[in-house]
Order: structure tokens, then sequence, then C-alpha cells
RNA sequence: GUGGGUGUAGCCCAGUGGUUAAGGCGUCAGGUUGUGGCCCUGAAGAUCGAGGGUUCAAUCCCCUCCACCCACCCCA
């Protein structure tokens, strides 16, 4: 017997109407804003992430699936999805379509992490990416096509916590203050703590530890150290937040941790916020493209998981319409009745009306038992009977209402 | 990677150091001749997570491993 691999799951067709919904869901917000499909492979060059999603980070120093393949090239499942679009974008020469371009995707993800609940190794994730705009307007429209995608999902409960960490112009100097701030309460930080002071400082912010969170509190914020021009684009993010009414809370401790981000960071919470409660995070990373050997192209987009959004579904007791059943099961009796019962199928299909006959012969009874659990609206009994007589019995599962009918008539009577 | 909890049929779960491991849901089949959903009856389905150990004997005790859950960490 063999199990899938921890931290991977099947996902059945009893959850297949789930994900077909919020799939739905994020395809038309979307399009209602013009953001097109983009689909990408799920390896890519393992340099691409080590570049693109920096070398500092956890996800490139720890969680990568990375392997060899039999031409010896160094490949990796993808563990995010933003530098796969820029690669794209590079690629393929977007920059010389009007700017910005907006693309969205869905992709599963890997990272090599212990499991937990909201925490996959194989997990998949909606998101798009706005890249060649650097104007508040784009940011504030990507947040608002997340905003409005929970919404449309019919959750009710989430916030919107937004922050500025600044540009390469100005970040050095709020570093240097954190730095020296956190270097006069390094006695009550925790271990891990005291490695990031050296490694990545703005990560002390969002440690959870007590301890920490007290030394944070007091701590500088990014947002009072920000250069002229990445003040004013924080400030008309928030405008335009207004504009469009959507809530939002500044969290000066939030930081993300891919090195990419710059100015905006987001995440959206539901509104009883647990450990691996995360729905949408996402921010602006004007550096990245160049990093990975384009021209200076800004950037923004989010990521999305649709297991933490499907378990907030279930939590609110959203009911998801399910897949459609076919129309119709044809049940027989006997071998004419048969061969009649599977070309009346095939007619049928071919007609666009879904038609389902039992494979091995059985009572009526079963057969009738087995459209009932089918949740098939409608039955065609034939019999030897109906054979004769060039006829079918058309029965309604519903009202158990029966007639008889000619074959012929079928598709407009199903329809 | 660290700490804690759990692991009995497809699902939910009872149970015991010793003859055939209980029940519910679900599945399948019957309840007379060609009719589902309710009800009744019956059947199939479990090497009691895996491996090792203690014991005359282990699903139950011990160890290891694996998986899941929870917290840390990290993130979607």
């Amino acid at each position: 017997m063999y199990n899938s691999p921890r931290g991977t799951t099947d996902i059945l067709p009893a959850d297949q109407a789930y994900w077909r919904y919020v799939e739905q869901k994020a395809a038309r917000v979307c399009q209602l804003f013009g953001y097109q499909r983009i689909d990408l492979p799920i390896f890519e060059d393992t340099g691409l992430f080590i570049k693109g999603t920096g070398e500092t980070t956890d996800i490139v120093q720890k969680e990568m699936y990375t392997f060899q393949d039999l031409g010896d090239n160094s490949l990796t499942l993808k563990p995010e999805g933003t530098p796969s679009v820029c690669r794209a974008y590079l690629e393929h020469g977007m920059q010389n379509l009007p700017q910005p371009v907006k693309l969205y995707y869905f992709s599963p993800i890997f990272r090599y992490e212990r499991p937990q609940a909201g925490r996959y190794r194989q997990h998949h994730q909606f998101g798009i990416e706005a890249l060649g705009e650097a104007d508040a307007a784009i940011d504030a429209e990507v947040i608002n096509l997340a905003w409005q995608f929970l919404g449309s999902l019919g959750i009710k409960r989430f916030n919107l916590f937004i922050n500025s960490i600044g540009c390469p112009q100005c970040r050095p100097t709020y570093h240097k203050a954190l730095r020296e701030y956190y270097a006069g309460h390094v006695e009550k930080l925790c271990a891990d703590c005291k490695v990031r002071l050296e490694r990545n400082v703005l990560r002390l912010l969002d440690c959870k530890q007590p301890g920490c969170q007290a030394v944070a509190a007091e701590a500088p914020k990014s947002i009072d150290y920000l250069c002229l021009e990445c003040d004013e684009h924080f400030q008309k993010l928030k405008n335009y937040l207004g504009l469009v009414g959507i809530p939002f809370t500044v969290n000066t401790q939030l930081v993300r941790g891919l090195d990419y981000y710059a100015r905006t960071v987001f995440e959206i919470q539901p509104e009883e916020e647990k450990s691996q409660s995360t729905l949408i995070g996402g921010g602006r990373y004007d550096g990245l493209i160049e990093t990975i050997g384009g021209k200076p192209t800004p950037g923004i987009g989010f990521g999305c998981g649709f297991e933490r959004i499907i378990l907030n579904l279930k939590k609110e007791g959203i009911v998801v319409a399910p897949v459609p059943s076919p129309q119709v099961f044809i049940a027989f009796l006997g071998d004419n009745a048969r061969t009649e019962a599977i070309k009346l199928a095939s007619s049928l299909r071919n007609a666009d009306i879904g038609a389902v006959v039992t494979t091995s012969p059985k009572s009526l009874k079963a057969q009738l038992r087995q459209a009932n659990n089918l949740g098939i609206p409608k039955a065609v009994i034939i019999g030897e009977d109906e054979v004769k007589a060039g006829v079918v019995v058309l029965r309604d599962m519903a009202t158990s209402q029966q007639s008889t009918v000619k074959p012929a008539d079928l598709p407009g009577l199903l329809r």
C-alpha cells in the first residue's frame, strides 16, 4: 500500500465542487479587471528562484524541491509563482506590449515544510501580477481585485492589512535605525531573533514571542523613514483604497518573507486569525525583473492559497453548487433492450445530453437506485415490450411521473 | 528542523493481555413476476498505521519508524 507523499492531498470528487467554484470566481474577477490567464511550467531553472526569490529567504534556503534531470540541469518545483511570471514576461518580450501587463495564473506550489492545517508541501495558488506600472493606482487595483475576489466567494469576515517597507533608496536608513534600536534591546530577544538581527532585521518585527513583540511594538516604523517618493506612493495608495471603499489597517509590523518586496506589502486575514490563516499575501517587487536579467521594471501581485480559501468557505458554511449530474439514466431489461440502451445513450450524448447506462445487467430496482444515488433527475426505462413497440418509458425521479415516449422525442424532453 | 497529541473496515467510532474485534453511516443484495428515495432483513468489507521486542499468548505493554492533528518556525 502506498499513501500520497507527506503534505500532499488527493482532491476527491466530493470536494471538486469547491475547487471549481473558487477557480470560476477567480477567473471571473480577473476578467472583470482585465487580467489575462497565463499557464506556466511547474518547474523552472533553479537559478530563477535563487536569484528571484532571494538567497537569504527560508524558501530558497530550506524549502525547495530541487533535482537534477537526466540532462544534468538543476530544476526546482515552483516554490512560488512570481519569478515564473516575470521570466515569461521577459522571455516573450512582454515589455513591448502596452503596459501594464496584467496576468493571472493557477499553479501548484511546492515547499518542503512540516505539514499542518492549512499548510501543505504541495498547495495550489491563484495569483495575479501587474507588470510595468509603478503608479500606486495599480497597487490599489491589485488589492481591490483580491478584495472583490473574496467578496464574490461569499466569505464575510476578512481584514486587509497594508504597510510600506520603502525602496532601496530609503530602506538603508530605516534598517540602520532599526538595527541601532535593537542593539539596545538584544538581551530581551529570543534566540531566533538574535540571528535575524544579523541576517534580516525586518523579520524581527513579526516575531511572535511575547518578549520580542514588546520590543517590536516600540521599534522605529518603516513608514516614518520613507523617502519622499515612497511616502507619496503610500499616501496615494491609501487614497485610492478609500476611493473604492476598501477598509484597511496600516500594520507597521507587517513584513513579508521574500527579499524582493519594496514599498507596498499587504495581507488579507480572516477575522479570527490563526497561525496558518493568511488568505492572500502580496506586494510590490520593483527590483525583481532587473535581478533576473531584465531592464528595471516595476511589478506588483499577490498569491492566494486554494486550500485555505476552501477551509474558510467550509468554516463559514458557504454552500456551493454541486458539479451537475448527467440529465438521464437509462435502465434496461434484457439483451435486446441493452442494445437499444447503449445506442440511445450514444445518440443523446451526441445531442449534448448527459446519459448514463448501467454497464453490467442489474435488476430494475438496482438500476433506479443507482440513478437515485447519482442524483440524476430523469430515468429512461427500456424493456422487451418497449423494444417491440419502438418506444421508451420516461420517468421523472422527483415526482415519479412516467410517460411512454418515442426515442426521437427524448432530446426535446430532456433539454 | 523542535515540542505535544492521535492512529481500530470507505467514513464516524466501541472494546479487551487469551475462543468467530461490537455498533452507526455508506456500499451491495433481497422484501415474489419490470420501478429508486422511507422502513425491514441479509451480505460483503479490518493482516486492529508499519516493523521489532516482552510474554505460553498481544489490537491492547515497551521501542523504532511512518502518517495525520496542534504549537513553534515559515507562509498561501
